[in-house]
DNA sequence: CCACTAATGCAACAGTGTTGCATTTGAAGG
DNA sequence: CCTTCAAATGCAACACTGTTGCATTAGTGG
C-alpha cells in the first residue's frame, strides 16, 4: 500500500535525476520534491527542517549542500542569493514561470511579492555577450511594513 | 607637512559625515574616504585589507562592521549583496550614477558591466506599496568568459 | 578643561558554507 | 544473485562572514 503511493510524485523527481544521468538516491529525490513542491526558492535551512517525509532520517547538512550543488550542476535546480546574502534554491522548471514577470522585493520584511507586470525586453548586449536570464527587481517597503512609516 | 594634506581629500568625507549629523571619527573618515574613491561596491574584507593611509593603525574588524552599519544607517553608505551572498558597501552618491544604466553579471568570471540603456520604467504597484530601488540585471557570459563555449 | 555619550577594541559567539576522509550505496556487469 | 567500483553519504573539523557584550577610549558640547 504504502509502496504503491511512491509511485506518484517521487517517481516524477526519480525520473528527471534519471534523465538528467546522475545517480538517483534517496537524498536528490527528497530535496526535489522538495523544490518542486515549494512555492518559492528555499534556503539550506529551511531545507534541512524538513519534515523527514516518509519516516527517514533527517538529511545530513553536509550531504544537502552536495545535494543542491550536484542538482544545480546538473541543471535542475538554480540557485540564487536572497537580501541577506543566503543562498535560495529552487526547481529548474518552476523558474519558468517566475521568469515571466516582475518581482517585488520589501527591504522590511524579506517578503518577495509576483507583479503581474511583464519585465521590459532586454536591450541590445555588446558583441560576443550572452545573455542568459533577465531579473527585473524592485525594492522597497510592502503595504505591511510601510504602513507604520510616515 | 603631514597635516596640511589631511585638508584635500578627507575633509570633504568629514563634512559629509557632520553634516549628517553623527561624530566625526578617523575610522569613518577613513571608510568614507575608501568608498568614495572606490570605482566598485567595497566587501567587508576588502576594507579590512586598506592600505592604513597616514601610517595608522589597520582598523579592527568589528569596528568596520560598525562604521559601515552607521554609515548606512545616516544615509551615507549603500548596502548590498553580491553573488556570493557577501555585502558589498558603496557611498550614496556613487550609486546615483548606477542608478541610471543596466548591469551585466557574468556568471563566468563574476564581473560587472555597465550597459548604456537605461533601465524601463518600473510597473504599477499594488496599493501601500513603496518604491525604494529599481534593478535591473541582466545574467549570462561576457565576450571573455564566452568565447571559449561553443 | 570637564563631563558625558558615542565609538572603539577585544573576546567570544552564531550562521553559512567548505574540505578531508572513512564508510555506504547505487548501478553495471559477470 | 553476487561482485565490483565509482559516486554519494555521514562525520568531524575548518574557514569565512557577520553579531553581541563589555570594558576602554575618544569626540563633542558646555
Amino acid at each position: 500500500m504504502a509502496r504503491a503511493t511512491a509511485t506518484t510524485e517521487d517517481s516524477l523527481s526519480s525520473e528527471l535525476i534519471r534523465a538528467a544521468g546522475v545517480k538517483v538516491t534517496r537524498g536528490r529525490v527528497r530535496v526535489l520534491d522538495a523544490l518542486r513542491a515549494a512555492r518559492q526558492p528555499l534556503s539550506h535551512a529551511e531545507m534541512e527542517a524538513l519534515p523527514a517525509g516518509a519516516g527517514d532520517a533527517a538529511i545530513d547538512r553536509v550531504t544537502l549542500y552536495r545535494v543542491l550543488d550536484s542538482l544545480v550542476a546538473c541543471g535542475l535546480a538554480l540557485k540564487a542569493v536572497d537580501t541577506r546574502g543566503v543562498f535560495r534554491f529552487s526547481a529548474a522548471g518552476s523558474q519558468r514561470q517566475h521568469a515571466k514577470h516582475v518581482h517585488f522585493r520589501c527591504t522590511g520584511c524579506g517578503g518577495v511579492f509576483c507583479l503581474k507586470a511583464e519585465p521590459p525586453p532586454p536591450p541590445r548586449l555588446p558583441r560576443g555577450f550572452r545573455l542568459q536570464q533577465v531579473e527585473f527587481d524592485l525594492r522597497g517597503l510592502c503595504a505591511g511594513c510601510g504602513a507604520g512609516t510616515s
